[in-house]
DNA sequence: CATAGAGATTGACATCTGTCGATATAGTCG
DNA sequence: CGACTATATCGACAGATGTCAATCTCTATG
């Protein structure tokens, strides 16, 4: 937009030196971006926290859907996007589907953070 | 909307055990969303990165503008994103505007991921 | 004081997202 | 096989979000 490198050979205040560096490219950061947009709804985030507090490890979408107060295909939305973010692994027995937190998956993500 | 608790007195083969506990209140969730928000769009992630990698700590607007391939208003948008969810600090001196990362502000997210 | 430059704000617009109702699919049981 | 149940998928729609052009504000400087 602006031309700031051609008009001003020798500019004797800039505000700040021009760091310009191999900092996150914008594949990587579209790639994180992903993950932290499966997070960034608060309905997620307590499916992720219901999910983590089981104590069995896993649980099935009817056990989701009343706390949230939502629709069973709203919840069932919010589960893939948290299965396709790599957070939740999804295991069909019989008529249920049980849910159950990746193992490693959000201390990974926390990693992500850390490693800007 | 399903009347689970009501019409089966007896349910012989629950899909599993309704845990129900005090996980993440809506209020804590919304809360929380709103950080992973911030984070959920690739070029605040890249501004993050810029503003941690800049060897003096803090960044210009100017510098933030070209790297990102976005007009000044756009940057302007995110960078104040950034600073309402608390991860950049905004100090202006003189013309120019300085953002630099919050102390700390990027291992408390990472550790809201792990404590939830 | 007038001018110029940095950055914030506003308004508009296209796109994305969360939600729901309706429907489809698949497993279970009588 | 036929009814029932648990989930997933589809279509629609309101509201949120990212982006830009235009404008405003504030500071430095001649």
């Amino acid at each position: 937009m602006n031309s700031l490198q051609t008009v001003e050979p020798a500019l004797d205040q800039a505000c700040c030196a021009p760091s310009g560096q191999p900092v996150l490219s914008a594949e990587e950061a579209q790639q994180k971006a992903l993950v932290f947009k499966a997070l960034s709804d608060p309905n997620r985030l307590r499916l992720l926290s219901i999910v983590k507090a089981d104590a069995s490890g896993e649980s099935c979408v009817c056990d989701l859907t009343e706390p949230l107060d939502l629709g069973q295909p709203t919840v069932s939305h919010h589960l893939k996007i948290l299965v396709d973010a790599g957070l939740l692994h999804r295991e069909k027995r019989g008529t249920w589907a049980y849910y159950s937190l990746v193992p490693g998956a959000i201390e990974k993500t926390a990693g992500l953070l850390t490693s800007l």
